[in-house]
DNA sequence: AGAATCTCTCGGCCGC
DNA sequence: TGCGGCCGAGAGATTC
């Protein structure tokens, strides 16, 4: 489940591989990946640009090119893979080959294909085919959908308590609710969610409003602690999620209650409790968090 | 107007 | 082995 932490080692990842190369084809193998214009469309406005540099807001992964820019979600199981063009030899070591037309075990959820000038290919690839890319002109980066309404991200010092404080006010959701809203602030997700509000010692079903402008600050600072910690260990390989040609993160070890239901609380020692909020599975321990 | 809620996308996985 | 239900980020539609 990639979010800010992840999609930045995945964009750390990508900037080895990619920087200086051109695309010379794109084959748009799953149609639905391309959002907001035709896959032929797509395909024929980055064909021949080159890739200028590797970027990301919130959960959003961007590939400048010259004109354009691809603004990549990953979703739930977006991954990236540099491989070979060719078809795969016995034998041979290397991970990902590509070939069109030819769809094996190991490409089957590979759903778009990017053709490189030095004859290797980055191969997206999604098991539940979630995720999306758009492309936008450069100029127009930030001013249309899906960038245009972004909140602040989560780690950055720009984020104020005061600004969160009075948008809160606003609200009538739980606090957890909030916190996963991308307009208001961006790139925590259900794990980072959960970390947050632990640390903070808020209980995730507390309503947004009743938050005081002190825990606010609480909520911010806790938010930075957790995600530059995550970016630290790579982010977080949880379930089958597993990154860029096997880079796995380590933060997983590091969870206090996400995906610890019925473990105890590394605090106090109590249960920590499962419950769902707003339809997502939440966690949080009843004895350190009101 | 702006916030909240609903619907849809998917396939692996779990329980029966 | 077969099948229905579950999970979940975000967009777009709809309702409040």
């Amino acid at each position: 489940m990639p979010e800010l932490p992840e999609v930045e080692t995945v964009r750390r990842v990508l900037k080895t591989w990619l920087i200086g190369k051109r695309i010379i084809k794109c084959f748009p193998i799953y149609p639905n990946i391309i959002a907001s214009m035709t896959p032929e469309e797509f395909a024929l406005r980055i064909e021949g640009q080159e890739i200028k540099d590797i970027g990301r807001k919130g959960k959003y992964l961007l590939i400048y090119l010259e004109n354009d820019v691809i603004i990549s979600h990953l979703r739930m199981e977006g991954k990236y893979h540099l491989g070979y063009f060719g078809l795969r030899k016995e034998n041979d070591e290397a991970n990902h080959y590509f070939a069109p037309n030819v769809i094996d075990k190991k490409n089957k959820h590979v759903h778009l294909v990017f053709l490189l000038d030095d004859n290797r290919v980055l191969m997206y690839d999604d098991v539940r085919k979630f995720g999306r890319m758009n492309l936008v002109k450069k100029e127009e980066l930030f001013l249309v959908p899906p960038l245009n309404k972004l909140g602040i991200e989560a780690n950055s010092d720009d984020y104020s308590a005061s600004y969160l404080f009075e948008r809160l006010q606003k609200l009538k959701v739980t606090i957890k609710q909030a916190l996963l809203n991308q307009e208001l602030i961006s790139g925590l997700g259900n794990i980072y969610v959960d970390e947050v509000l632990f640390l903070s010692k808020i209980k995730p079903t507390k309503e947004a409003n009743k938050i005081s402008l002190k825990k606010c600050q609480v909520i911010l600072d806790n938010a930075k602690i957790v995600l530059n910690k995550a970016i630290e260990l790579g982010g977080s390989t949880i379930r089958s999620y597993h990154f860029a040609n096997g880079v796995d993160g380590k933060f997983q070890n590091e969870l206090y209650v996400y995906g610890r239901a019925n473990q105890e609380c590394k605090f106090c020692g109590s249960k920590i409790n499962k419950i769902k909020v707003g339809g997502r599975g939440t966690h949080y321990c009843p004895s350190c968090q009101k």
